[in-house]
DNA sequence: AACCTATCTTGACAGTGTCAAAATTGCATG
DNA sequence: CATGCAATTTTGACACTGTCAAGATAGGTT
């Protein structure tokens, strides 16, 4: 028995090479994060982090793991206001879309082609993406119950095309294709308008 | 005044790299598109198309401009057809779908991150993207003058919104998230419900 | 025939991910 | 307390990447 498991000699990597991760990515983009360069930023040598994450592809699974932890967080918290369905609905969108671009380099590797097509998400990055997913549904079924999303169809696929519909705005911005954030409260809202009209 | 610009020593180096890229990132995915492989499967040394492409991300920018111009053909063939304009809309949807699915790769360059944010997107690419969209929003001003796309926003609210629908959609097959390709059609047809509802 | 210039090649450099083997170090046991 | 075990870290190495600089080649023009 060990009373800290990784004080060995650094410390705790494992978690220190999460954050610096974190914070590279986010000032600099997730290509220009090397696992040289990391090593050598906590102070530690090149192939030292091999014995923390099986990969780079590993680390970065890690990194967009926590992301998905603080994006269910967030959606806890909003349902757990008092508001309307309506407003808590409301809300939820703009949350999902200011997540998504202040910590747009997380939400790339939790939503985008890195992990999930070039590279090879873990088995626990897929649990967590599934549970936030489903908790998606379930919320979606409720708000189809107040009537505030369509009923047209099944919980599923409302919830499908709804998270794709708002995962397309967010990705315009994020990819850099769409600039002026100045529009994106304007475009949000009309989005609002446009997912929730077939219901009125 | 030369009869064949490139017949020096190649025959068209120009036009056999983009032929051969095309194929490997349709084959392979762009991130095992190399610069040197890719001479090497034309038949040249690792250098040579740097004569004919400042950049990777140059031959890159040229893969996805090829792609805007047959996108807009396209859609120009689909506007050729005689349909009602709903079922236009419709058909458009599908195809601009479809599209996507089936030169993933391409599309990823035409709206991904790898030009657009960690690349540098070329002038003559940013005119076929910005052409392209202009097209599109003139018209989503007819659709909705027609009442099939809803008037509650300008042509440029409703054209990015739902842009940003259809693209988020395409996104998660594209980009691995959504698999089962089975669910797409029944996607896209609730999608196009959304976006239509606000009209009726 | 001579030259110019477009084209292509060879050599080189800095950077990447990551494997294998050696070195270090802290903890638990004899 | 010493010794050994296992977790941790390092050094060395390899194959690969993009791309620059300098030289070779060869087609068209004068």
């Amino acid at each position: 028995m060990s009373t800290l498991k990784t004080q060995y000699h650094h410390g705790d990597l494992t978690k220190s090479l999460l954050e610096s991760a974190s914070l590279i990515i986010k000032e600099q983009g997730v290509e220009s994060l090397s696992m040289r360069k990391l090593a050598d930023t906590v102070g530690v040598s090149r192939t030292a982090p091999y014995h923390h994450f099986k990969d780079k592809n590993a680390l970065l699974c890690a990194l967009a793991e926590q992301g998905f932890y603080e994006q269910a967080k967030m959606l806890h918290s909003l349902r757990a206001q008092k508001n309307t369905a309506e407003e808590g609905f409301k809300k939820y969108v703009h949350a999902y879309l200011e997540y998504a671009l202040q910590h747009n380099e997380t939400y790339d590797l939790m939503y985008g082609r890195t992990l999930w097509k070039a590279g090879n998400p873990s088995d626990s990055l897929k649990a967590a993406s599934k549970q936030t997913f489903k908790a998606w549904i379930d919320w979606v079924e409720e708000l189809q119950e107040q009537n505030i999303l369509p009923s047209n169809n099944t919980p599923l696929r409302i919830g499908q095309t709804t998270w794709a519909s708002l995962h397309g705005l967010a990705r315009l911005f994020i990819d850099g294709i769409y600039l002026d954030t100045e529009d994106l409260s304007d475009m949000v809202e009309q989005m609002i308008k446009n997912l929730c009209s077939a219901s009125a």
